[in-house]
DNA sequence: GCAAATTTTCAAAGCGCTTTGACTGTTTGG
DNA sequence: CCAAACAGTCAAAGCGCTTTGAAAATTTGC
C-alpha cells in the first residue's frame, strides 16, 4: 500500500495524508485522526527512499568497521554501535556499516557525499594527525569523532574519555602504594587514546621523580597472545617491575596466563590495572582477585555519539559538542602494596 | 553533479549517459567511453535514492544485531559481517544495520518489508522452531539462515559448520586418547549450533559405551566467568573428567584460569578441546601448551553468506543453496592421553 | 449579510534516476 | 534498388513521496 491508495482510500489527496502522517499543522484534527487509525490498519509505512529523494536527506549514519594494520576487527566495535541503534531507531535513522581498510576509508566518504546515502557518519579510531578528518570537512559531511585529534580540540565535535586522566590516576594510585617500577603495556599509539595514556602514565611517573623506562612499556595489539608475550618480557627483566597497567582486558587476560605461568601472585608479587570498556564478555570483577581497572561504558559511548550526530544534523548551526567524560578508577583485588 | 547535467555536458540524453553507465549493449562503444571518462572526471555518482526508487532495488541487506537474554552482544558478529562488507561493496550494496531484542526484531523485518529498505536479510543465531522464520516467509522477504532451525533443512537457505560432526569428531579423539570421562561446557542450546554440539558429543559417547552424565556438562553463556566457573565446578567433582570439551575460546580463557588455580596441568591432568572461530584477539595455537581445537573461519562464513543472498536476490528462481562446511579438527598440544 | 480573514484541502511540480516506446540513420538481403 | 533489419539515440513517463501555490470551505468582523 502506498501514500495514493491510502488517499484514495481515505476519499483525500495525497498531499493531506502526507501532512497529516507528518504532523503538519495545516490539517484538521479530526482529519488527521481518521488518517493515523487507517494508516495504521493498513500497516502503512512511507517508502523510504521515496521519502529520501524527496526531501534530500538520507536519515541515515555511516560507519566504517575499524580495522587495525592487520585487518584484526576492533572488539569494541559491536558494543558500541549497538549502544547507538537503540537511539537512531527512536529517531527514524538507520546505520549504514561499510568495510574500511584506512586509505579506503576516505572513499567511502566519498561515495557517501556523492551519493547522498548518509547524512553523516561517525569516526572511529583517530590516529594523530588522521587524514580522514580532511576529507570529511572538504566534503561537508557532519560528523563526531569518538575520541579525539592528538592536542587539537576545536574545530571539529568529539565525545572522548579521558584516557590521560585515567591512567595519571591509575599510577599514581600504584605510586601511593610504594611501586617504584611500574610497566605499561599499552594499544597502538598512534592511536591517540593510547598516547594519551602513556602520557598520563609518564606525567604521573615525572611528578614523583620515577624514571621513564622504555623496557618496561609497549605499545602493540590488544590481543590475548600480545598480552602474555608483553608480561611475560617485561616480567622477566633481572630489575623487574612489580606493578603493570594494560590497556585492555582482552591483554589483561594474557597478562594473567604469564603471570600464572611464572608461579606470581597477582596483588601480591605484581599489581594490575587495567582499563575495562565494559565488555560483556570478560568480566574484571569476577577475575581472581578481582581486577583494579579504570573504567567507562563503551556502550553508553556509542548511544551518546549517536545522540550527538543527530543534533549536529538537525541544528548544524548549533555549537560543535566536546565532551570529556571522566573515568571511574575502581579499586579491587588486583592492586596491593609493593613487596619490600 | 547529476545526470542531467553530466548529459547536458556530454551533449547526449541523460537516457543515453544512463544506459553508457550502466553497461547497457544498445550504446555506441565510442560513446560509451567518453560517458565514461567524463563521469569519472567529475566524480559523478547516481544519487543513491534516485536509483533506489526508480529500480525498486533497495541496493542494501539488512543485519540485526544479535544480542542474548542478557543483551550481551555476540562477539562474533563484527567479525561475520567484516567477511561480508567486501563482498558488498563489490556489487554496490550497502548493509543496514538494526537493534534486535528477539521480539523486536520481527518489527524490524516488517519495517524493513514495508518501507522497501532492504533486500534481504541475513539471519544470525537461528534457534531451535525460531518464529523469525515465519515472518520472513510471509513477508516475502529474501534471507539467508547462519545456521539451521533444528532437523530442518528445507524451505529455506542457509549456509551452516557441521557441528554435530565436528563435536562428534572430538569426543572421539578424546575417546580414543583413552579418556572416559569428558566434561562439555556449551553455549545456550536453544541455539541450535549448540545443541547441535551436543548431539555430536553425545552420540560419540554412546558409540563406545560411555554413559552420558548431565553433572559435566552446562550449557550457558559464552564468557570468561562462565567458563572459569562451569570449569571449576566440574573438575571439583569427586569423579572428575579428565577432559573438557568446549565451545569458544572466551571459555577456554576462563577454563585455563580456573585449572591453573586448581593447580592441573593442560595436556597432562585435563585435556581440552574448544571450537575456534578464527577470532584474531584470541589465538588457539600461541597459547601454552598450544590449543587442540575445531576451527572454522566466521569470516569467511560472512563472506559466503553474503554471496549467497546476492545470488538469491538477483535469481530468486534458483534453486536455494544449502552449504554445510566441513569443520578443522586441528590436534595440538592440549590433548594428550588420559591419565590412569 | 457580505467582504475579509482564516482554516482546510487539493492539483501539480519536482526530487534524480531508469525504462519504455518511438524515431532517425545506417546496413543488410533478395 | 527497395523493403526489412539493425544500431544508436532520445523524449517522456513513472518510481512514491514532499512541498509550493492556489482553490475551496469555513469562520470572523462590522
Amino acid at each position: 500500500m502506498n501514500l495514493k491508495e491510502l488517499a484514495a482510500h481515505l476519499n483525500l489527496s495525497p498531499t493531506t495524508v502526507s501532512r497529516a502522517l507528518n504532523g503538519y499543522p495545516e490539517v484538521n484534527e479530526e482529519t488527521r485522526k481518521r488518517v493515523d487509525e487507517e494508516a495504521r490498519r493498513f500497516g502503512y509505512r512511507p517508502n523510504t527512499h521515496a521519502r529520501r529523494l524527496a526531501t534530500g536527506r538520507a536519515h541515515a549514519i555511516g560507519y566504517v568497521l575499524p580495522a587495525d594494520k592487520s585487518l584484526m576487527i576492533d572488539p569494541l566495535f559491536s558494543d558500541f554501535v549497538s549502544g547507538a541503534t537503540d537511539v537512531y531507531a527512536a529517531h527514524g535513522f538507520d546505520v549504514m556499516l561499510h568495510a574500511g581498510g584506512q586509505e579506503d576509508e576516505i572513499s567511502v566518504y566519498q561515495r557517501y557525499s556523492q551519493a547522498g546515502s548518509v547524512d553523516g557518519v561517525v569516526l572511529l579510531g583517530p590516529r594523530l594527525g588522521d587524514p580522514r578528518i580532511d576529507v570529511l570537512n572538504r566534503l561537508k559531511m557532519p560528523y563526531v569523532v569518538h575520541g579525539r585529534l592528538g592536542a587539537l580540540e576545536d574545530g571539529y565535535a568529539w565525545l572522548d574519555i579521558d584516557n590521560y586522566g585515567a591512567f595519571h590516576r591509575a599510577t599514581k594510585l600504584l605510586i601511593d602504594l610504594g611501586h617504584k617500577r611500574i610497566g605499561l603495556i599499552n594499544g597502538y599509539e598512534d592511536f591517540n587514546y593510547a598516547n594519551e595514556r602513556r602520557r598520563g602514565y609518564e606525567m604521573a611517573l615525572n611528578e614523583r621523580d620515577l624514571k621513564i623506562d622504555p623496557l618496561v612499556m609497549s605499545s602493540g595489539m590488544m590481543t590475548e597472545e600480545n598480552g602474555f608475550q608483553q608480561t611475560k618480557r617485561i616480567l622477566q627483566l633481572s630489575n623487574r617491575p612489580t606493578a603493570l597497567i594494560l590497556g585492555s582486558m582482552l591483554l589483561v587476560a594474557g597478562a594473567m596466563r604469564a603471570i600464572n605461568e611464572m608461579r606470581l601472585v597477582i596483588g601480591h608479587d605484581v599489581s594490575l590495572i587495567a582499563h575495562d570498556d565494559g565488555l560483556a564478555f570478560l568480566n574484571a570483577s569476577s577475575l581472581v582477585p578481582s581486577l583494579t581497572t579504570t573504567s567507562s561504558s563503551i556502550r553508553l559511548a556509542g548511544a551518546r555519539v549517536a545522540e550527538l550526530i543527530l543534533s549536529i544534523i538537525t541544528d548544524p548551526e548549533a555549537e560543535q559538542p566536546h565532551e570529556l567524560w571522566p573515568v571511574d578508577l575502581i579499586v579491587r583485588g588486583s592492586t596491593g602494596p609493593a613487596k619490600a
